[in-house]
DNA sequence: TTATATTCTTGACATTTATCAAGTTCAAAA
DNA sequence: TTTTGAACTTGATAAATGTCAAGAATATAA
């Protein structure tokens, strides 16, 4: 059942560049029409096919975004928190391209599609923040496409793992965020597949132990890699 | 060298989507400082990476959107009239995400970033049309994306024809609208690899000859090629 | 028109990636 | 703890796709 947004999960909400520059009073009306609600692992919170009912926020746990076709499935994002997905879906009032799926247990805050597109009409500095947001999720996908179309998979997960260590400050080892299956399907190849790649990345100072990662030599990865900000700076 | 923009070209650019809803005045002030220009055919318009100073118009001939990494080079998208393209960097003020090219000789209207970005922080109907668009945009890619992950070159060719033939009201013969090696690369795959996949789907009843496209059995071709809207249909 | 260049096609072959079938490791549940 | 199931790995093999080289078809320029 659903419950209405207790006023503690404001400020995460609020937090998001989304919703930070709205004015106070259409900020409470969409909260106030809003639902939290606490999810088990590998829930179904949305098919793809079904109508944009509303704006989903990740606000704890981790959600996966997955398209399926003639009994394909390839996984296409995972939504970690506080981030929004499926707002062009909201706005355009047309029908889910993704499937989401919690990970783990995630609490996850629901804003109705309407509301979005009313205080849309009302309030400039909430437009303005769509824009920016989908221009930035848009280039994303752009980048995506061209790490597909232009890298082998070898390419990609020496690529992955190179922004993954940006994300972790430049450190010499971390613990790889997705389950390999997911990362495999991710980035566009099979789990045996993966597994493989990262023996071949081993010549270049890859170590792998379970979900944790060294890389020996940055450098050298970094020439086999050739990372550039056109495809892997998600911020441009 | 520049010229100033004809007011004979504000008809055909007032028809989009895009700037359809706008006030009069600010779509004349968007006019006066923008330019037309014509180009010949395989002229560099934008190369990646460049600063996104204008956002362009195709008013006549056709553009191809076109990415390179390491040596290599993918055709994203072909733009044709009467379209805009690389709208979300004029938004964002960010790079290129891609380089543009004529195909053919081309009209390109040249408006200002600046001067969108000002027009969208005063006229809410601009602002409104903008997310529109760039949802559209986003969703694109997002299908085109599924469309390389789960389906092998032969399915997308077949479904790249299927979607060709609605656009041609479902005649039974068309012409191709890309040369074959700009339509390999927008598929993802070699010229030689686009040849054998046209042979792959003679058993349903494709023709090629030259250019020159005849779907037999749409039904036939339709089993194997299995479209869903939610890949193949980009009006929604 | 002829000459030239480009695109397209085809065949042979190499590489990449997927599939299938074990076995192994790891983690959750009894 | 033991048990059970899932994820991961590995090897063998198959399928898909790319590369190279040559010839055919087509378009462009002289």
């Amino acid at each position: 059942m659903l419950i209405g947004m207790p006023e503690s999960d404001y400020p995460d909400i609020r937090g998001l560049h989304l919703f930070k520059e709205m004015s106070d009073e259409h900020f409470n009306a969409l909260m106030r029409g809003s639902y939290v609600q606490n999810f088990p692992p590998q829930i179904d919170l949305i098919i793809e096919g079904d109508p944009s009912d509303f704006l989903h926020v990740v606000l704890t746990g981790s959600v996966e975004l997955t398209s399926m076709w003639n009994g394909r499935e390839t996984s296409m994002a995972t939504v970690r928190p506080v981030s929004t997905f499926i707002l062009a879906a909201t706005i355009k009032d047309a029908p889910y391209l993704m499937s989401a799926k919690t990970v783990e247990k995630s609490r996850i805050a629901l804003i109705p599609s309407q509301d979005v597109r009313n205080i849309f009409d009302v309030d400039h500095d909430f437009a303005r923040a769509i824009v920016t947001e989908l221009a930035q999720c848009y280039r994303s996908v752009v980048k995506s496409q061209k790490d597909l179309k232009l890298r082998t998979s070898l390419e990609r997960l020496a690529n992955y793992l190179l922004r993954q260590q940006i994300k972790f400050d430049g450190a010499e080892e971390f613990e790889l965020q997705l389950e390999k299956r997911r990362l495999a399907s991710f980035l566009g190849m099979t789990p045996e597949n993966l597994s493989r790649a990262f023996k071949g990345l081993q010549p270049y100072g890859i170590t792998v132990n379970g979900n944790h990662i060294t890389i020996k030599d940055q450098d050298d990865l970094t020439r086999f890699a050739k990372p550039t900000p056109l495809i892997d700076d998600y911020s441009l």
